[in-house]
DNA sequence: ACAAAAGTGTTTTCTCTACACCCATGA
DNA sequence: TCATGGGTGTAGAGAAAACACTTTTGT
């Protein structure tokens, strides 16, 4: 018990990366940070670990306050402990990436803070070592994309091949062939057709898919090399 | 700066998941803890972040004390945050996993805390959750492993192939075939065949190898699918 | 002589990729 | 009718896996 005592004790602090998907392009959700030191300048959201709660409920808390979403999609990247990272005080901070959908989340919320989606290859200069921790997330979330489906995460409830085609290509910033990512991904047996399309994004009109209820969780087999 | 000030601050720990690799088996270097609670029971090395370190460093000098080494293989696995983790106080802890080669180590130094090393298929129960610290890290180091080479790391510095097919085996669980693996390795162009023998493991003599010194670095394709 | 690993070669299978081609339909 | 995406099929390249076979040498 004295063993703990003689320890320094930190803040502790969550970031979250929140990506989102809108308009072909993948997105992130920034703020300008609210106080002192770099006060007004662009930043993650972010918020202290309490006293009675894991990093990953303070991970959800700051996002439940930021976009009034729960059930999101969240996932550890990394810790950042440089003692200089933040110039004023010495603050750890347990990075997290976020998925959301862009279509669900409150404005309202988002709008007190002064939010701003940003296309994730236009990215404004950021803080601290902020986009060390985005670069971070972005190789994260194209893991994951690579070995599990992470349409139902960023996409309606219901899609069609072209969106999460066009989801895929946003995320790894790179074309896929139509016919082979169609073949792939249904070869998958994760996708349920359902019997209606959506036809306002081809003249021929696409059936819609769903995420079998059953397969959301597994763990899949490559669906692209990285 | 007011707003730091409110906020609660956290002991924080680094747990060091040590690998090493001897008689064909892939093992952990554990520890029996030295105080209260749990003490005699089985655990990861561990210590506090102290003010001026990062949580990297602090792993660095805790594997320094009780192993004796400098420059070792470390990679950060997870934060671990629950609040009740540890039942007497609370503690977050920065898991990073290590690989040391155990013809180099400090006996010496690891005696002193009664170290032990241990099958990984065969650990006794562990504290708290470094059954769970452990379990993330080999998953690790299997990604690891199969998208660059360990054997530098965890063999000698010069090594045969049936050595490192071993190691390979050991840390995936599972056979490979033996030429086959010869043919992929080989094919990565990292290795540099040396002009001797070890025929200490077969009759006909089998030529050691050598990582090439700028190849150390480099990420290769796939080694293994994981 | 035999066993066991070293080392090489071959065959089969599978996946990735490129690309051709027809379909359906709104403009 | 033409352009566009929907959807299917196929041929070739290349990797992975299975396995045959020859070499070497200590016992």
């Amino acid at each position: 018990m004295e063993f703990y005592k003689q320890h320094p004790r930190f803040l502790v602090a969550v970031d979250c990366v929140v990506f989102g998907y809108e308009e072909g392009e993948l997105k992130l959700l920034l703020y300008p940070r609210a106080f002192e030191p770099e006060k007004g300048n662009w930043s993650l959201m972010g918020g202290f670990v309490q006293e009675n709660e894991s990093s990953e409920q303070a991970a959800c808390r700051v996002l439940k306050q930021t976009t009034g979403l729960n059930d999101i999609f969240l996932e550890q990247v990394n810790a950042f402990s440089e003692p200089a990272r933040e110039p004023s005080e010495r603050v750890i901070s347990i990075t997290y990436y976020a998925l959301i959908k862009i279509g669900r989340y409150k404005k309202s919320k988002a709008d007190e803070f002064g939010a701003k989606w940003w296309p994730v290859n236009e990215l404004p200069p950021l803080i601290f070592d902020h986009s060390e921790m985005i670069q971070q997330s972005l190789k994260k979330l194209q893991q994951k994309a690579g070995s599990s489906l992470v349409g139902s995460e960023l996409l309606a409830s219901k899609f069609t091949l072209l969106q999460l085609r066009k989801l895929y290509e946003a995320i790894y910033q790179r074309s896929f062939d139509p016919g082979n990512f169609r073949k792939k991904i249904l070869s998958l047996d994760v996708l349920d057709k359902l019997d209606h399309k959506n036809s306002t994004e081809s003249k021929k009109g696409a059936y819609y898919y769903k995420v079998k209820p059953n397969k959301l969780e597994k763990e899949l087999e490559r669906i692209v090399k990285y």
